[in-house]
DNA sequence: GGCTCTAGGATAGAAGCACTATCCAGTGGT
DNA sequence: ACCACTGGATAGTGCTTCTATCCTAGAGCC
């Protein structure tokens, strides 16, 4: 198919879909003759990528090129799926080494768990972001984090084991990037829910203490 | 103080304050003449309130705006709290009411958490959301509720017991909104971090089974 | 009374992001 | 022959969050 195809099929504008390529989201069409593209069914599986990834995750064209680059170099599924939980969480663009106590948050965690003690991203994320929030002042217990490492182990447990993964690359990551977004949202929704209801429940009480006066 | 010192205290730019002036999320100082006008330390605490939503949570200044104008109405503080977390959790800025199906998701979390059975923000953003999700054709089934809605009751349950609210308005605001944020983001982390480390030892046990055959 | 500094108001500019629009000249297909 | 469509280039739009400039009137100080 040629452009003006792909973008009635996809719903894209063509000049959309002319900047995508400008911009090296997209690959160039199969160059029939200098005005000419012929474009494959991967163009419109890699524009609805694009476009999930845009209005569903919110990525920034910046991040969804350093992704499809990724798929294009056809690195291993891996360290692509890797490479989506760097980019979906934002564990890409910490600071990575403003100095301070080096805190190690994550070595506890592990020790907490007994997670496999390997270095990953996610693990640097959390020291980075324990570290950020000591220096905002809120400070981070190892009770804490082994009240939090605990739940969310179980939630872990639970997703790793409902997860199959699409052969198709485009689809790899789409499918990995929207779950891992839209269950980390629905992570902070029953946790806002939660902290609600325990807060209401904890207003009662003390309600029903203040009518009842307190026999301490 | 006067609008300079205001500027050289808090580090925030003469500029930038006529900017938050203008745009109404700092109350115009006392004005002594035509030409001069006295700030408080309030309007410092409200400087550096503006400070860390924009740059530590990222809200928007529309965002900022309601929260403070909630503050300066005086509205009771379990209200403002529960308005901090609409707008710290994105539970705003929802569709609210695309039709479809009614989902309900909240009704089925409360019961079977056991929750108090009140309407809430949370609960409608939780709705919205599982609908979305399943929309994009990502399920969502009571048995994943029920997992996720366990987990999130032992941490939330730990952080309610943990807190201790601060009596001046525009700190209770700061610490709350930067509290949520960040411990939102540690809980995002956390389940980053958990979700790679099962699947490295579940890719560890297939390579096991893999060099030793199966035996089923 | 002059000099300098500052407030406050208005307006304009800047920078980043993600498009969107326009113009162009060169074909491919009918 | 003709017209739709092409890639390529360049410029403009709309939004947000500031930042900079310019102005006048008044305050404090000598």
């Amino acid at each position: 198919m040629q452009l003006k195809e792909l973008s009635e099929r996809t719903g894209v504008s063509a000049a959309s879909i002319k900047f995508y390529l400008r911009e090296g989201l997209l690959p160039a069409g199969e160059s029939v003759h200098a005005t000419r593209a012929r474009y494959s069914p991967q163009h419109a599986s890699r524009l609805q990528l694009i476009q999930a990834l845009r209005t569903v995750v919110g990525l920034t064209i910046e991040q969804i090129r350093t992704l499809v680059k990724l798929a294009d170099d056809g690195v291993p599924r891996l360290e692509l799926l890797a490479a989506v939980q760097r980019t979906v969480l934002g564990l890409d663009q910490m600071s990575t080494g403003h100095g301070d106590v080096p805190a190690q948050a994550g070595d506890a965690v592990v020790r907490l768990r007994n997670w496999p003690d390997t270095p990953s991203d996610a693990r640097d994320a959390l020291d980075a972001h324990v570290a950020r929030m000591e220096s905002l002042g809120v400070p981070v217990t190892t009770e804490l984090l082994d009240a939090y490492s605990k739940a969310l182990d179980a939630i872990a447990d639970r997703d790793i084991s409902a997860t199959t993964a699409p052969e198709d690359t485009n689809e790899l990551i789409l499918t990995a990037a929207v779950g891992m977004h839209l269950h980390g949202q629905l992570v902070l929704k029953l946790l806002a829910l939660a902290q609600a209801s325990h807060a209401i429940r904890r207003y009662k009480n003390d309600a029903a203490k203040r009518n009842a006066p307190p026999q301490k």
